[in-house]
DNA sequence: CTGATCTACAACCATTTGGTTGTAGGATAT
DNA sequence: ATATCCTACAACCAAATGGTTGTAGATCAG
C-alpha cells in the first residue's frame, strides 16, 4: 500500500538536498539538538547568508523546519522527510531483491 | 562497526545522482533487466548524449557500471552504490531514534 | 566494401548552484 | 534611545548541470 505519493519534483529536492556535505552535517546536528540559524552558521567557515540558503535548501525538501523565537529562528529536523528518502531507497532495494530471487528462481528450475 | 567509511565527495555524488527524475528512472530500470545505453536512451523524450550524460552521473556516483557487448554497452545496477546511500539514511535515522529515546527518557525521570 | 548502428566526446547554451557582499528591518540588552 | 544581534533578501559571480548539435571511431549486417 503506498500511502504517500512522492512526486518527482518533491523527490529530486529531497535528494538534492542530502547531495551537499555542508547540508548532511546540518541535518546530523539537527537531529540531535536545536540551532538557531546563526547558532549553525557559527560552526562553518562560510557566511551567514550561505548557511541561511542551505537551512533553506533543507526546508524546501521539508527535511527541516524553521520556528520564530524571539529574534532568532530555530531549526528543527523534520523526521517525514527523512523517511520519505529513505522509503524510496528502500523501494529500490525491494526492487532488487525480488529480482535476485527472481534469478535464483531461473536458476533453480533447470 | 563501520565496514566502509564514504568521503564526503562520494557521497555527494551519490545524493546528487538520485536527484534527477530521468536518472531515477535509469536506475529503477537497470534494477530489474539489462539494457544498452541506446537502449535506455529510446525510452526518453531527449537525446541520444543527454541520456549518456545521465548514465555517466550514475556511473560515477557508482551506481551503475557499464560493460562493453559488441558494439554495445551494457548498463547494469550496481547493488553496493545503492546500499551506501542507504546506510547514510539509516545512520540518521539511528540518530533520529536515539534522541527521541533520550527524549522520552528524560521525561520519564520527572 | 558499404551502410547502418552504437558509442564517445567536444562545443555550445541557458539555468541552477554555492558562494560572496551589502542593505534593511525586527528583537534585545543596556 | 541606542547600539547590537539575528534574520531576510537582493545583486552579483564562478562553476556545475542538463540539455542540445555535430563529429568521429568501432562494430555489425548485407
Amino acid at each position: 500500500m503506498v500511502v504517500d505519493q512522492l512526486s518527482d519534483a518533491e523527490l529530486d529536492r529531497l535528494f538534492q538536498a542530502f547531495a551537499d556535505t555542508t547540508r548532511r552535517d546540518i541535518m546530523r546536528r539537527v537531529a540531535v539538538g536545536e540551532y538557531s540559524v546563526s547558532g549553525l552558521a557559527s560552526l562553518y567557515a562560510m557566511s551567514f547568508a550561505a548557511v541561511q540558503k542551505h537551512v533553506a535548501v533543507l526546508e524546501r525538501a521539508s527535511l527541516v523546519t524553521k520556528e520564530k523565537r524571539g529574534r532568532e529562528q530555530i531549526v528543527r529536523g523534520n523526521h517525514e522527510g527523512l523517511q520519505k528518502a529513505r522509503r524510496l531507497l528502500d523501494e529500490y532495494e525491494a526492487i532488487w531483491r525480488q529480482r535476485a530471487a527472481r534469478i535464483a528462481e531461473i536458476l533453480a528450475e533447470e
